[in-house]
DNA sequence: CTTTTTTGTGCATACGATTACATTTATATA
DNA sequence: TATATAAATGTAATCGTATGCACAAAAAAG
């Protein structure tokens, strides 16, 4: 601790710019001075100091990760995929959590903003994406991921709800029935926006009307999900299939049928998006439109990299990822 | 953007050290002169650069969070503890996953040493922590969050794993039964230790003798949960009552039991270690053995930063919070 | 009305690296 | 052999901030 590259330089008799040229392999440097300082580097454990280096350089290899929840499975397994992409290329990333409140992402942007991070992926927590402009102000990339804001365009990667939803949806009508219930995410986040989109495309292609007291509108958490298939199943004639637009509403919807399951006129089956952890083991469900979770994470990794580097893209680049379908 | 301290000095009509002494609240300067330097700074929309600043004050205000795996709600929420913490005194979190893996957690140990992190969380992938002395050695505190180490004594926080399994296991007793499955986790880490104790205590102060064929390992995840309750339950006369002791094990052997719930000879209750999200709608699931998660993450993100902050506290402290039993 | 203390600022250096430019030495070319 | 070119290294400025020390002015003490 404490040695620097004037140490390594006087013991290896060199200049400090010839040690600084070694260690960020400059091709000029003769072999025999390299192997010199390399070896002084060695014996005296110099361990080089970023902070100095990023003054100068400007890079910090360090990006930010603005997520609306941390204990979400969907989210952090983006997050994984960031964070080995980030890690393939010495980068870290500083975790952010929004709490699902653009107030509270305001103040997690202070925060990074002060940290000189190279970059920026955000998993918006609402439509409103106006204060991230500050990052481009400084001339700092943001990349969004799963989810798009109204007032912001941005590089982004996300999924295909649209015909997520839609071949969910499909396979529930191909099933042979037509009195389909929905629950669904508030509006106001694409992701939920473009699921409802997909359903109602289906119903329309095969000609079905929708039924609006089918369709009940939560807000992706447990809680919510619990509470319209709930509403669902108190309807005069409840439907029995129902498509369901997240994880978390689909946990809670389960929960109720589990917990009613004596109490249930007839059979449910539930088609719903996401396919982690224990989607499958949820019993009603049978249809599952999983997400390339992992991919969002690395694509959105590499997209923002690009952009660090400085690599010539058209912007907005907008990366939608296919789902697929598992049938249980 | 490209405003410094400087710029900031010229306009106002004063040196860069006035300027540099009002932004870190030197109580020496006039009202007069602040005032007038809070104006330009204001004006000329000045950001500092903490780069610099950390250059000179050898603090980064960054802290290191290094766990086995992201997509963990129990990790994620102690690590939503820490953040929250953290964010409350303006430091911010970098988070690395080292995949239960020891290999990976050197690697990621090399990354944060390069970052001038001023402290390091670390949930233990294994029971091995020589290598985290490298940070003693760097004097960056350290502090551990939910399992302890072998090799690397150190601040510790974490929950009473011995009384929480006791008190499960002896409220199964008192429930009139004493044949009682169990379902651990990997004895090389100390959570599955602990647990461990506590239910083998309980049993030897009830007297019951225990059965070693109904004492299964696995290692923490789904798949072994499930697995093991397969073999439980595929003994010539399986135990009705089983405890096990943790969240993910639970929902495998959920999974199991779900899946054959025809098939079953009798009617199977669970004990099990973690409440968090689906337990309690886990069909099978009596008794839950609850942690503080958030509170062991705010305290071990108080702890550390005590130790940054250099104050006076025997070494090491160990934190054990209290579980509390849900009965449902 | 000195002398001492306090208060408010400025000067200059340091933090630890990178890098443009200058310089030396070796090699190739005429 | 003289000169042009290339290769290897050194010199010194720079990044943006913090801070010990010096110093002047103002206030307090004598």
């Amino acid at each position: 601790m404490g040695v620097t590259v004037k140490d390594v330089a006087r013991s290896a008799g060199v200049s400090t710019a010839t040690v600084s040229r070694v260690i960020n392999g400059d091709s000029r440097i003769s072999g025999e001075t390299r192997k010199r300082v390399l070896q002084c580097i060695a014996e005296l454990g110099y361990k080089i100091n970023n902070i100095a280096r990023s003054l100068k350089t400007n890079k910090t290899y360090t990006v930010g990760f603005i997520c609306p929840e941390l204990p979400n499975s969907f989210f952090m397994n983006i997050a994984k995929g960031v964070e080995d992409e980030l890690k393939k290329h010495g980068y870290s990333m500083i975790i952010c959590n929004s709490n699902e409140s653009a107030e509270q992402e305001r103040e997690r942007i202070d925060l990074l903003l002060e940290k000189c991070i190279d970059g920026v992926i955000i998993i918006p927590a609402s439509d409103e994406g106006m204060h991230y402009n500050r990052f481009k102000e400084m001339n700092i990339p943001v990349v969004l991921a799963d989810r798009l804001t109204e007032d912001f365009v941005s590089d982004s990667v996300l999924v295909d709800n649209v015909n997520g939803a839609y071949s969910a949806v499909e396979h529930l009508i191909n099933n042979g029935e037509r009195r389909i219930g929905y629950i669904g995410g508030d509006l106001r986040l694409t992701t939920a926006r473009e699921r409802d989109e997909g359903f109602r495309r289906a119903m329309r292609d095969y000609c079905i009307p929708i039924d609006e007291s089918l369709m009940k509108y939560g807000d992706f958490h447990i809680d919510s999900g619990y509470e319209k298939m709930k509403e669902l199943m108190e309807l005069d004639e409840p439907p029995r299939y129902v498509f369901i637009s997240n994880y978390f509403m689909h946990i809670g919807a389960t929960k109720f049928l589990f917990e009613k399951r004596e109490q249930l006129k007839s059979h449910i089956t539930i088609a719903s998006f996401d396919d982690i952890d224990l989607s499958s083991i949820l019993g009603f469900c049978r249809i599952l439109v999983g997400q390339p979770v992992m991919d969002i994470g690395s694509k959105t990794a590499q997209l923002l990299l690009s952009r660090i580097n400085g690599e010539e893209l058209s912007f907005p680049q907008i990366i939608r990822l296919k789902t697929h379908l598992t049938i249980l």
